[in-house]
RNA sequence: GCCGGGGUAGCUCAGCAGGUAGAGCGCCCGGCUGUUAACCGGGCGGUCGAGGGUUCGAGUCCCUCCCCCGGCGCCA
């Protein structure tokens, strides 16, 4: 049995139905205007707004204190004739025949004009309004393009823990827990356990949230935040960055797609969106990076790490995303292959959103032999043995393999022209903030 | 962790040669009104982030602490 809609038209249906049609809308009193021949009553839903009125003249009395004690933001259900009336947003409004209050508002603290500190204090109620409705939506279909690639393209869905007792680098980020008296931490990549499950299913992805202490003050980092993740056997770096590729470009389709009204309530300007499905991303080694940079002036030197200004300074090449690849080693993780030709490169890449977003997808082919990821280990001063039965990977049928990981947020922060990532995800975690 | 900005009415902010605390919005009352964040008049509303110090007197000067915002580093 599907869902009962009970007669019901949502705002956006009652915009297409015929003047005279007699229906029935629910929602929640978006704006209200209580003037002398009428009382106007504009209700919000899912779906958008539809403004309805209420002439006082033969209106019976009690439909119109009813109306006058309904408030901004109460629950309503109210049935009406269609009328078509230019004044009215949307050409049409519904003349009310009969309103119900389901919960009557208390005077709702957001009028307009708020700071972000204490609209972030009240998130709650503030999850209401269109624009961070629209972004949830837009959200939604990036996760939905993003799914429809692994599926078309085969890969296998799994779910790794979240509770673990190692981190996949360093320890000085991680958020501790207390697990029956063991000390345990929230995960901050799945990427070793995902390298687990291509040795029985070849291509796995997995979208899960992912943790990190560190205290960035920033507007791209979130202290929890969605992580999709993939790793793929028999893959190489290139072959890991087209199909990486066709991800990115699979989520801008999608929102492309079904989501055009949501980007205009959100102002994204569309024309980047649409570039970057026409060509291909282009690649951009981190040697002709520091070229690049050092043409434009800037005093940097192969080896040094490339931060955010520089980063900046690239993406003024490029109106794509755009890949950086082949990093000195010693700037990268341990698991990260070294270049064959080059013992001081390692076959990492990153992906690069345009409009100074910066990074969105850091990925690398991995390390399979086992004697040089034991030796990498020891070299970044690490134990060994609290790497054992990922070293064991290399041990049983070891396998050339390549994997990424991928900022849904970030992706979210981007493809909406976001200026601030708190506002891709509906409870942010970011500075010291915790509550609701 | 570092650099910069800030905490004054429910909200957004002004006030600083130290001298009895202000505006706009909201709310309440009245007026006007097919309104689009409506408009006009009046009213209610403040331990000036916390603690200590200087002073006849501190929102204003000094010290300590807390919180928030923008950015850096780190990363996704």
């Amino acid at each position: 049995m599907g869902e009962q809609n009970e007669g019901f038209n949502s705002t956006k249906q009652i915009l297409k139905l015929n003047e005279g049609e007699k229906t029935k809308v629910r929602g929640w009193i978006y704006r209200k205007r209580d003037l002398a021949d009428n009382i106007f009553i504009v209700v919000r839903d899912s779906e958008g707004i539809i403004q309805t009125v209420l002439p006082r003249k033969n209106a019976p009395q009690d439909l119109v204190s009813l109306a006058e004690k309904s408030t901004i933001e109460s629950s309503v259900v109210i049935e009406g004739i269609v009328k078509n009336d230019e004044r009215a947003p949307g050409g049409k409004e519904l003349q009310i025949e009969n309103l119900s209050i389901i919960g009557l508002s208390d005077d709702f603290p957001i009028k307009g004009g708020e700071s972000i500190d204490y609209l972030l204090d009240i998130r709650h109620l503030w999850l209401r309004s269109r624009k961070l409705t629209s972004i949830m939506k837009i959200r939604q279909s990036v996760l939905e393009g993003l799914r429809e690639y692994f599926k078309k393209n085969n890969w296998w869905e799994v779910n790794p823990p979240i509770l673990t007792q190692s981190a996949v680098e360093g320890g000085a980020t991680l958020f501790e827990v207390n697990f029956f008296n063991k000390k345990a931490y929230l995960s901050q990549s799945a990427q070793f356990y995902l390298e687990v499950m291509i040795f029985s299913l070849e291509k796995v992805w997995a979208i899960t949230p992912s943790f990190r202490a560190e205290k960035s003050r920033t507007r791209r980092h979130l202290y929890e935040y969605y992580h999709l993740e993939g790793e793929a056997a028999w893959m190489g770096m290139k072959d890991m960055m087209n199909h990486v590729e066709g991800l990115i470009k699979s989520a801008i389709k999608k929102v492309l797609e079904d989501r055009l009204e949501d980007l205009e309530i959100v102002k994204r300007d569309t024309n980047i969106l649409e570039n970057s499905l026409k060509t291909n991303f282009p690649e951009i080694t981190y040697d002709e990076a520091i070229l690049k940079l050092k043409n434009k002036g800037i005093n940097i030197k192969w080896g040094d790490d490339i931060g955010a200004d520089e980063e900046k300074v690239l993406t003024e090449y490029f109106d794509t995303p755009f890949f950086l690849t082949m990093f000195p080693k010693h700037l990268k993780s341990f698991y990260m292959k070294i270049d064959d030709s080059r013992p001081d490169v390692v076959l990492g890449f990153d992906l690069e959103a345009p409009e100074g977003y910066g990074e969105v997808v850091g990925g690398s082919q991995r390390e399979d032999s086992y004697e040089k990821l034991y030796k990498r280990i020891v070299e970044e001063g690490y134990n060994p043995s609290d790497y054992q039965w990922y070293l064991d990977l290399r041990k049983y049928g070891t396998v050339p393999h390549s994997g990424y990981g991928l900022g849904v947020d970030r992706l979210v922060t981007w493809i909406a022209g976001l200026d601030h990532i708190r506002d891709s995800i509906p409870f942010p975690r970011f500075r010291e903030r915790i509550y609701p």
